[in-house]
DNA sequence: AACACTTATGCAAGCGGTTGCATAGTAGTT
DNA sequence: AACTACTATGCAACCGCTTGCATAAGTGTT
């Protein structure tokens, strides 16, 4: 049976709120009491019921994040990161309640209201921020503290943290023109994401700067699976005109596309020749999950600090549940190119 | 402001008793009764305080789940999809509370202690078990419920899920032996973890048996890192005498060494020739996460159905939680090799 | 010495449910 | 018609903790 407070008081003579007050730190106990009230309960071993708090204080001092994954077998080396400097964050001092879902599903909504309703967080972190995105929109409506890694095109106005996505592939796209490639394929993330709208706009935008058409068949929608993006790589690579770089819009997706692409006999990245010739092809990722930097050749990345965006999103979050105001509720990070050698700039060693 | 029971009962003129009972689903509540009560609650969007509810159930219908992780930059496409297997079973009933730490440390003592005597969960998933587990023996002399993935040395009894990590390492060393490699090397995972004492046995038994010695220093232990496959698969093959195979104990070791090999130039699987030649080398990993399929060439793998053990596990203890009897305490799983091209087996296409 | 003022502590309500026990009302039995 | 048995409901305690308000004791002032 677990010490409560109603035991100390016992023991030392003194009613519960006396020790509640000691245990608290509040100014209004004698010093000596207090001092017996702390030895008690440090002998005790006297542990708060989290659960009584919560009722009393109406707060969960929890947070709630509901992964969205596609199908069973998901297994994103990114949202572990993430998921880490979440956790680092929260700590001792807030429970993280995790849940995974489908997105756009009603069982999504469904998880969604549960936590909101049966209040079972005092917040929520919304990840895969999608075009119109329903989650934002109850959490809007319902009023219930979130924040957002992404932005999204909902009305109204929320807290976010996003990586300039554009920005990102417009200089990935940048730097394949500059190695010479004109032929460039993307593949983007699946339409309704909102990331994956900023991602296309850098990618046009780095095209037309460059006075180089968009090919539209070269433009294609994976599923961010390392599967995705192993077909379609091969089938832009299969093609009687393949392209002579594939964007893939995170890393799984265009570590796909290089196994395709050596599975086919092309090199990735640089060959031999000092030009780029028809039988290499370069691949750039996004993301820089460290998987990136170890595989053959070392993916050139567009790195996003995923470990730290954890981190930031939910310490705002937890700003937000304590009752401050944030200086940013915007805040938009720079990711940077990580060249390493699937684009071809440095020769494989 | 939330709907409470009192409001249901205020606007019916029944007691709070008598709304919880006919939302409860007890007998003594007339059905008409029931169905005002129902209607009304239906109306008001009453939804269950569940902190009131546990307070005084003296239940979370929680689970804790501690992900050990090594360094910050923890990204393990494993426990991505062991976390979906889990909330897959824990779905609505069950809140599943993450956290992560570092193996082994005072931190993740105290959070296991946080979980255990804040009483924030009902039960916990224990993974990746060590031979002298702390986390066991805690929750053993706390007599508080878990399951493991994995088994311990530690004195007692438990539930626990494993899978045959000798079996299996044995199968795919007899898998490189019958495929004309001798010379075989071994990644292991960190020594106190107890699966690393297993596929150890599964090596050794297995090049017993083939009356192969065994080098040692063709053993080494890794971090489970596809950089530390890397490094250590690059030291491997850059020896006079490199091993003509080398089994990774998990699959992101497994990459390393392929892109390791790769970048030293060496075919993985089998080259042109008939017989494994001094310029090529088979490698072998274990856990066959998706990636595994994908890479090139893809990796020969032992495959632990990784998505299902999550369930597993988190059935079995929902089971102890709920106060069934679990017929089978221990469950041991075999695991399956899984043959692509890394080892040599089939050539590349 | 009587007063006001501070300090330390206790009482009790309340957070939102659950549930044992008491009771009013109804139906069934003879 | 009187008695029993059952049904439907309410009362109130309780889960463990927090906190406003009251009170008792202690301190200082004139």
């Amino acid at each position: 049976m677990p010490v409560t407070l109603q035991d100390i008081g016992t023991r030392l003579g003194v009613s519960v709120a006396t020790v509640s007050r000691a245990l608290a730190g509040y100014s209004g106990v004698a010093p000596a009491t207090r001092q017996r009230v702390l030895q008690a309960a440090r002998e005790m071993g006297y542990q708060p019921n989290v659960t009584a708090r919560r009722l009393q204080k109406q707060r969960t001092d929890a947070i709630g994040f509901i992964i969205p994954t596609h199908g069973p077998r998901f297994s994103d080396p990114y949202f572990s990161e993430l998921l880490a400097g979440i956790g680092s964050v929260a700590g001792q001092d807030y429970d993280l309640l995790v849940s995974t879902c489908s997105p756009d599903t009603p069982d999504e909504a469904q998880a969604y209201e549960g936590f909101v309703r049966g209040r079972r967080v005092d917040g929520m972190l919304v990840v895969r921020t999608r075009e119109h995105d329903a989650r934002i929109a109850y959490l809007l409506e319902r009023d219930f503290l979130f924040v957002a890694f992404g932005r999204s095109r909902v009305e109204g106005d929320f807290c976010y943290l996003d990586v300039d996505g554009t920005a990102g592939i417009r200089e990935a796209t940048h730097h394949l023109i500059n190695l010479g490639r004109r032929r460039i394929a993307i593949i983007l993330p699946p339409g309704n994401l909102m990331f994956t709208h900023y991602r296309r706009l850098g990618f046009e935008e780095a095209m037309a700067e460059a006075g180089l058409p968009i090919e539209q068949t070269l433009v294609e929608h994976g599923d961010l699976t390392e599967r995705s993006g192993h077909e379609i790589g091969r089938a832009f690579l299969t093609r009687d005109d393949p392209p002579s770089a594939i964007i893939a819009c995170n890393d799984l997706m265009a570590l796909g596309v290089i196994s395709a692409a050596q599975g086919l006999g092309l090199t990735v990245g640089r060959d031999g020749s000092a030009e780029p010739s028809p039988r290499s092809v370069a691949v750039v990722g996004f993301d820089d999950v460290s998987l990136a930097a170890h595989s053959h050749p070392p993916l050139t990345t567009v790195r996003q600090p995923i470990y730290e965006i954890g981190q930031r999103v939910c310490r705002m979050l937890i700003r937000l549940i304590e009752g401050e105001t944030l200086e940013e509720r915007h805040v938009i990070l720079t990711p940077q190119l990580i060249v390493r050698e699937s684009c071809g700039a440095k020769a494989s060693p």
